[in-house]
DNA sequence: AATCGCGCCAACCGCAGAAAC
DNA sequence: TGTTTCTGCGGTTGGCGCGAT
């Protein structure tokens, strides 16, 4: 289930992912944000490289995130919204609200794929090429109809809500409603917490309005000398994240 | 008790597309 | 306009856990 710990020719680390690790990563992205995930180990003081550590974010650290325990309603989900795209396992995720992609997709292969084939006895492999042969051409017009950046993902509660709050524009109107109530909700947790002090008023953070990634304020290499952010969070903030009771 | 095979899932890899230069 | 850089996606793999033999 663990992958054995590496380092491949750049020194960077590959494999299972310490407390330790965790701890860094969380601390950092909770506190200044994902503005640049290639950037972001260097800071963070971490030897992985950026795609492990968004990889990591998304499937296991970012907040709500929820694991293990599918509901009947979610396999329901699942397999309705398979039938009908296909392995787009991005959006369908952004069907349900704290899953990722990574982890419908093993539960499809562990478990669903059997039910699936239980249901639909006729449906074939060639069918189900056939829907994802033109997934790259779904996946474009899906893409310019969300016309979200991918670098808007600038805070995480941000990307917690990007993936169904994308997918509720693609939705039916009853799913949308749905999905605005949970927008509602993480926008009055997004008062509470900035409210009470949290991470969206840290530096290097901009109101959410903004677009492009021209437009917010990145920790420069130049600025490293002057007010770096990090790669050495302070000792005291990053035992905040004690990854033994991190239910977020 | 040993070992074999399978299920499960975290993590890696390669590719495509968008943005920046 | 072509090239480079970065991100996100989907497919695949590594290896642990556990039940069956």
């Amino acid at each position: 289930m663990v992958r054995t710990p590496s380092y491949d020719e750049n020194g960077k680390k590959k494999g299972t992912w310490t407390p330790e690790e965790d701890r860094k990563l969380a601390a950092y992205v909770t506190k200044y944000g994902c503005w640049n995930w290639r950037q972001l180990p260097k800071y963070a003081g971490l030897a992985r490289c950026g795609k492990s550590c968004r990889l990591r974010w998304m499937n296991y650290l970012r907040p709500n995130i929820k694991r293990g325990n599918y509901t009947k309603e979610e396999d329901d989900i699942i397999l309705k919204l398979h039938a009908q795209l296909g392995n787009r396992w991005s959006i369908i995720a952004g069907h349900l609200p704290g899953r990722s992609d990574n982890e419908i997709k093993n539960h499809w292969h562990t478990s669903l794929k059997k039910r699936a084939n239980h249901y639909a006895p006729n449906s074939s492999d060639s069918e189900s090429k056939s829907i994802n042969q033109d997934s790259s051409t779904r996946r474009k017009s899906v893409e310019n109809q969300n016309a979200i950046s991918p670098n808007n993902c600038m805070r995480s509660y941000e990307t917690v809500l990007e993936s169904s709050h994308m997918s509720a524009k693609q939705s039916s109107s009853e799913e949308l409603s749905s999905y605005t109530t949970d927008y509602q909700v993480f926008q009055e947790e997004a008062i509470l917490m900035e409210n009470s002090g949290s991470f969206w008023t840290e530096p290097f953070l901009v109101d959410s309005s903004f677009s492009s990634r021209t437009d917010y304020v990145v920790p420069s290499i130049d600025c490293e000398l002057v007010c770096p952010p990090s790669p050495f969070i302070g000792h005291e903030f990053l035992s905040s994240f004690d990854l033994d009771d991190y239910n977020w």
